[in-house]
DNA sequence: GCATGATCATGC
DNA sequence: GCATGATCATGC
């Protein structure tokens, strides 16, 4: 047994350019696309103990966890990891009662040795290579920001809302849900309802900055928060509430002049963003936003109070959503584990003014209940050919993808260069005999919207803020 | 003023 | 060229 990190690393470097083939002794590998158990192959046939599930450590006397994970090659030539590195299941009943330092998280995973295969999506797992391996210690600034979301999510559990926990909760340290959908529901200490069983991760954002700026040794991304001092007072999140909160009330235009930023350009509010906490490049590519998964979006409350504007996400794939089921759906996937930062702005009596910004993820009942109904009802139609509908007196289709009234968190709209900008069909539309049509994706309704935006200020409010 | 189809502007 | 975020446009 391996006694040290230094003599486990040095050995992890041997497995480096060895597919799990090579090294599997005990032929836990068949020739199918089968994942198999990558990591006993490593524990067994590379470091040569026997698999176990303690919660200790891998490598007890070194307190080294062992993790084998894919990462992938973009299209654009950049590296990503392929998913989340998924670590111990939280046990609600006892973790309740732990501090950070005690707790199962820390426990096992506070020295992880990552060893890192390239996944194909065309290579069976055998001939899959180890191209990297990385022993990894949380660094003094992710760790300050881990501890929180661990706190996060250990609040929820001394809420008795387990079952409401989400990855979208916290920054890089996620809980996420573990096991298929009919394995067994987790008993909780402060509540009866029974919570989806979940085990701590390490986000998929959080392992594609790892690897590429400490494993490949990519340049970093440029940094919000410059000195890390600051996060021992005050959260991310409060951090960029307070420093936005300076701007609150300044005009759009005088904003965007003194930093001088073309107002028109659709992105503006994002660059304007960016600038007042002072970033050279935009948001979206700073370290923490990329890190922690989050993306920005712009808010407009009008002089009556509404937002104009539903929200927009990606489009979908006509041809793909019918392969996909609710459980692992792209659509679902994003909104468990994206966190989103509203830019708020009022219109006043000449022009928009700044007004504040709220970090905001979905809740997993809204998810979970009325946003399914969308996804559930667009997929059926695109099943049945059900799309196309009547063309009204503008001379406009219209389809029978779920609208904005019949439920309270969103629907289906186009959204394209124009109609003409289309994806292909699985099957044939009933009415137009066609096997395309317009660009469509998933909306978030504006009264869903404004109700979020409208409830957390009034939080604020509580806390000593303004209203809108 | 809402609902909903259409389209613009940018970045990569 | 295309995906994406944001916004326009108009009949009811």
């Amino acid at each position: 047994m391996y006694k040290t990190k230094q003599e486990i690393l040095v050995k992890s470097k041997k497995a480096i350019g060895k597919s799990f083939g090579e090294i599997d002794l005990y032929n836990r590998l068949s020739n199918y696309k089968n994942k198999g158990n990558l990591g006993q192959i490593i524990e067994e046939s590379f470091f040569e103990y026997a698999v176990n599930s303690r919660s200790e450590p891998d490598f007890i006397e070194a307190g080294v966890e062992l993790k084998v994970t894919p990462f992938k090659l973009n299209k654009n030539r950049t590296y990503s990891s392929k998913e989340r590195l998924v670590l111990n299941m939280i046990n609600y009943m006892t973790e309740g009662v732990k501090s950070f330092y005690t707790s199962s998280f820390w426990n096992k995973n506070s020295i992880i040795l990552l060893m890192f295969y390239l996944y194909d999506f065309e290579t069976f797992y055998k001939d899959m290579k180890i191209e990297y391996t990385y022993l990894f210690e949380f660094s003094d600034e992710d760790l300050i920001i881990i501890k929180k979301d661990w706190e996060i999510i250990h609040d929820k559990i001394l809420k008795g809302l387990a079952h409401e926990i989400s990855e979208g909760d916290t920054m890089y340290l996620a809980a996420c849900r573990k096991g298929n959908k009919n394995s067994k529901l987790r008993q909780q200490p402060f509540s009866a309802v029974l919570a989806p069983s979940r085990a701590y991760s390490l986000k998929g954002s959080f392992m594609t900055s790892l690897l590429n700026e400490k494993v490949i040794g990519i340049k970093s991304k440029e940094k919000i928060i410059k000195d890390v001092s600051v996060l021992k007072e005050k959260s991310f999140e409060e951090y960029i509430y307070c420093v936005l909160s300076r701007y609150k009330g300044q005009k759009v235009e005088h904003l965007n002049n003194q930093f001088r930023i073309n107002g028109k350009a659709k992105n503006s509010n994002a660059v304007l963003v960016a600038r007042l906490l002072g970033l050279e490049g935009s948001i979206s590519k700073s370290s923490e936003f990329l890190k922690a998964n989050i993306k920005v979006k712009t808010v407009r409350v009008n002089k009556t109070g509404n937002i104009k504007e539903h929200m927009s996400f990606p489009n979908f794939q006509y041809k793909k959503i019918v392969e996909e089921n609710w459980e692992t759906s792209s659509l679902r996937e994003m909104f468990e584990t994206t966190k989103w930062l509203f830019v708020i702005f009022k219109e006043g009596n000449d022009g928009y003014f700044f007004n504040s910004v709220l970090f905001w993820n979905m809740p997993i009942s809204d998810l979970d209940n009325e946003y399914k109904e969308v996804w559930d009802k667009t997929v059926k139609c695109i099943k049945k050919g059900n799309i196309y509908n009547f063309t009204n007196t503008r001379n406009q289709r219209v389809t029978y993808f779920p609208n904005a009234n019949e439920n309270r968190v969103g629907h289906v709209r186009p959204k394209g260069k124009n109609s003409k900008d289309t994806y292909e069909l699985p099957v044939e539309d009933n009415k137009l005999k066609v096997m395309e049509y317009t660009k469509q994706c998933f909306w978030l309704n504006n009264k869903y919207i404004l109700g979020i935006v409208s409830k957390r200020n009034l939080d604020k409010v509580s806390r000593g803020g303004d209203k809108l």
